[in-house]
DNA sequence: CCTGGCACTCTTCATATACGAGTGCCAGCG
DNA sequence: CGCTGGCACTCGTATATGAAGAGTGCCAGG
């Protein structure tokens, strides 16, 4: 177990080493922060700590830098999360509160979420699954094809067309819809499968095979993989990454692209509170010398979907992650405002 | 006027230089190409391409770049547009035809767009201006709560919320829905003002309010600026811009997130034929040392939108135009044929 | 008008050297 | 036993120097 003081060492690195970019030395930590100890003691510290494997020299004769592990330590025990100021928390609501709807929320927390924490932000369209539903339309575009429009409680909006098997007339149309409305609004999508499986059988022969059709476009949207969107912003604050950044940013770039893996990642992330993913703790290479902050975000006290942002490890932890929380906050009100 | 063989030269050093990302010089010239003339005579023509602004050299004594004068003269006059290969249009059809819908349509197309080109990828929605309407729907969501839902014959579909100043009744809501549809149905877009705008006169004072809030709902979603949508996708591409790159990438990755600039820039190419905006071509700062290549897409003879790809000046023009004119010519069959 | 020759310019690369930051270790002190 | 100052050592960075090479501009001659 490390002692108080060689925890307070590295804290102190990873203050530094965040702020400067620079591996930091024993002179240069005990000038900044007064440990009320000598270089040559905490060169001790940081001998014990590098064995430990929570720094690290990049040559010999160089002064350290933080390692995952080093980080993992300080996010789990050294740091807390920064809350935002007053004046800032004003101006997330005020950004915020001039949405129109969903997209334009999303929008505008992508690139509010980028700007405050000066990282690439990426923010998760609330779940289907984990939605009710407000409403559910047919509409008729020509004799034998359809457009199915979902609408959730949340606001999102989703559309999908569907070809008919035969021609499907106006009145079974209305009554399809009818009883597709009255049995799954305000329920819970998950509920969906359950509740319309049935509804076939109230139809005339002729029609079963287009509402079978209807329905299974219907719960083809439910499934996860197809029915979870993203947006990201900020992707010009990778340029902030380093000197050698060339080989770090081109995959970063091409898993930002890569909706599904940040899907994937966001989907890993712990499920209540803020979860932080730093370097090689993300399954995905390319975001290996990355690390990802998020958190669910939701109306009520469940959350509907997850945000957050990807930055480098070395970022400044506290302030990110108090930024995502604040964030996500106030997202969750606007929600449950709509 | 330069003489042919001057012309040659250019054309021979924006070729090198494209390939090898090195300055060139006149030996080199004469080695790889065979001009029929020694070294000392391209220099003579050098020189002179260097007076009138076709060419430069970074260094004293290090060989020619092309300028962007120099790459507006290779594009207008020294090369043309080199066709896709039979195999290589196969695939792109092959990969456009499993699309499902125009969201679908527009996101393969940037994939594949950007992985021909090995560049930024840009695609526009096809705009709703240029587009017929295929059906408007109106949705009740709550008592005073409306859902304008708009669906053009490219496949487009805009949704829009609207709040109504009182209470609309399903009589009146049918009633407006039918009358919207039979005015506007199969016309244009930009004629729907005309079509609509005595429409409020034809229901009862009470619902007079609601349905001017709907049609001002709808025209609001024409103007343009607010209609515009586009996809972009690639930029990964931007690493391999050079080396000097953290200081161009910055702004070109900026300039991709204001979609705004872009659809301003696209709007700014010509409305038929292929368009090429060289380095400070471009009125966007950020954009100064890229290259925009953009062309029109359509169903049928008219373009309804814009697609192209943002690259390096230092870029090959000729097969970068001809994936990007291909791209278009397929993309319009797809949208002809849905 | 083209060509070969030639002197000149500059960049790049390798080498050598000095400098300094930072370390590890040790003996001594409280 | 832990902290401290001292000291020798390592090694990366910066600077200077020189050689090599690529490329140029110009000129005289065909």
């Amino acid at each position: 177990m490390l002692s108080e003081r060689r925890l307070q060492v590295l804290r102190a690195i990873v203050q530094d080493y965040v702020g400067t970019e620079e591996p930091v030395g024993s002179k240069a930590l005990t000038e900044r922060h007064n440990l009320g100890v000598s270089p040559a003691t905490v060169r001790n510290d940081m001998a014990a700590l590098e064995d430990e494997g929570y720094i690290a020299q990049p040559h010999t004769s160089a002064g350290r830098i933080p390692t995952d592990k080093g980080y993992r330590l300080f996010v789990d025990k050294l740091a807390g999360v920064k809350p935002m100021t007053a004046p800032e928390r004003r101006a997330i609501q005020n950004f915020l509160d001039g949405a129109v709807d969903l997209d334009d929320v999303v929008a505008r927390t992508v690139r509010l979420l980028a700007q405050l924490t000066r990282q690439v932000a990426v923010v998760q369209y609330p779940s289907l699954t984990r939605s009710t539903v407000r409403h559910v339309e047919l509409l008729s575009l020509a004799p034998a094809r359809l457009m199915l429009v979902l609408i959730t409680d949340t606001g999102r909006v989703e559309q999908r067309m569907v070809d008919c098997p035969a021609p499907f007339g106006e009145a079974a149309l209305a009554d399809l819809r009818a009883r597709l409305n009255s049995r799954v609004a305000s329920r819970r999508f998950t509920d969906v499968p359950r509740l319309v499986e049935d509804l076939p059988d109230a139809f005339e022969a002729d029609d079963r095979g287009t509402v079978s059709t209807v329905l299974s476009t219907l719960l083809e949207t439910l499934v996860e993989e197809n029915e979870e969107r993203l947006m990201i912003g900020g992707t010009a604050n990778l340029t902030r990454f380093g000197h050698d950044f060339p080989l770090i940013i081109r995959p970063v770039l091409e898993a930002l692209e890569e909706h599904v893996v940040l899907l994937k990642l966001l989907g890993e992330a712990g499920d209540s509170g803020m979860t932080v993913r730093i370097g090689h703790e993300n399954a995905y290479e390319g975001l290996n010398s990355t690390s990802v902050v998020s958190v669910g975000y939701g109306s009520g006290g469940e959350a509907v979907a997850k945000l957050g942002v990807v930055g480098p490890t070395r970022m400044d932890y506290p302030g990110t992650m108090g930024a995502v929380r604040a964030v996500a906050r106030y997202v969750g009100q606007i929600l449950a405002e709509s």
